[in-house]
DNA sequence: CCTTGACCTCAAGTTCACTTGAACTGGCAG
DNA sequence: CTGCCAGTTCAAGTGAACTTGAGGTCAAGG
C-alpha cells in the first residue's frame, strides 16, 4: 500500500483534507508526488499526523510544531522544549484540577447563590490567583465533523 | 471606596482596561456610571471578572459565560452545565496526564529517534487515539503584559 | 470520446478574544 | 482660562487555525 491519496489519509487520519492541504502549505507535512493535479502521501505522515497530533494535545502551536522537524523531515524535538512543556502541563493540570472540584461543588452546592458559598469563593480565588484574566484554554474540544 | 475607574479595575484585576471595555460591550461587565465620558465602576466588578476568570480558566468560551449571568445581573449558573464541564474537565486532565508523562519520557529518553522508543511511540496512539485532528488546546499561559 | 466527480489552486471568509490607531472629550492642576 | 492626558468611541487589525467558494483540471468509467 505505497502512496495514499487525501481522501485515504483524511479517513485514516480524521484529518480534513482542507486541514491537510493547510498543513502541507505550512509544512507540517509533505506529500510525496502528485498523479495528475493529484497529491500522493506516503503511509507514513499518518505517523506525521499523529505526532502533531501530539503536539497540538500537549499545547505547543502548529508553529512550535514545525520547529520541531529538522529539515531532513525527520522529528527533531528538543528535549529540554518537551520537559518545559511537561512541566507547563504540570502546572495546568493540577489548576484544572481544582477547578473540576470547584466546578463539582458548585454543581451540587446547597448555597442560595454561588456568591454566598465559601467554597464557590475559594474556587473564585483560584481561578484569580494568577493574574485574573489570565486565559488558560483547557478542554475546548470542538467539533468533530460539523452538524 | 465607592466606584473605581477603569484603571483602578485594570489595575486590581490584572485585566486590561481595552479588554475591560471589551467585556462591557459583550455585556460581560457593567459599568456603574460615569464621570463625564469616564467609566464608574463598582467594586463587585472585581467579583464578576474573578467569576469570568473561572470560567475561561474552565474552558468556558465568552459567550458561554455572558448566558450565566441571569438579565439582572447575578450569576445564575446552570448546575447541570457545571456539572458536564467538571467532567469534560476530568477527560482533559486524564489526557494531559497521559500527555504529560510522555512527554516526561520522551524528554530523557535515551533510544536514538524517538520514533524508535515505544513509549514515544505508546503516546503518539495515545495522542492520536480519539480521532487524530482533534485539538484540546491545554495550557496556553501567554502574554503578560506583552514584552 | 466524453462526462463525471474527486481533487486542485488561490483568495477570501470565519471565529475567538482581544489590541491598536485615529480622532475626540472633559475633569482637574496650575 | 488653558492645556494636559487619561479616558472615550469606532473601525480596523491581529493571529491562530482552519473552512469555504469560485473556477479549473484530469484520470477513469461508460
Amino acid at each position: 500500500m505505497r502512496d495514499i491519496d487525501i481522501a485515504e489519509v483524511a479517513q485514516l487520519s480524521g484529518v480534513r483534507a482542507s486541514t491537510l492541504r493547510f498543513y502541507e502549505e505550512k509544512g507540517l507535512i509533505a506529500s510525496h508526488g502528485r498523479r495528475g493535479l493529484r497529491r500522493l502521501f506516503d503511509p507514513a505522515v499518518l505517523d506525521r499526523l499523529a505526532l502533531i497530533a501530539l503536539g497540538r494535545a500537549s499545547g505547543f502551536s502548529l508553529n512550535e510544531i514545525a520547529r520541531m522537524f529538522a529539515p531532513d523531515g525527520r522529528p527533531r524535538i528538543d528535549r529540554r522544549a518537551l520537559a518545559a512543556k511537561a512541566d507547563e502541563l504540570d502546572r495546568t493540570i493540577r489548576r484544572l484540577n481544582a477547578m473540576r472540584d470547584g466546578l463539582r461543588h458548585a454543581a451540587v452546592c446547597p448555597a442560595p447563590s454561588h456568591m454566598e458559598c465559601p467554597t464557590f469563593r475559594r474556587l473564585l480565588r483560584v481561578a484569580a490567583a494568577r493574574k485574573i484574566g489570565e486565559p488558560n484554554k483547557a478542554g475546548k474540544a470542538r467539533r468533530k465533523v460539523k452538524s
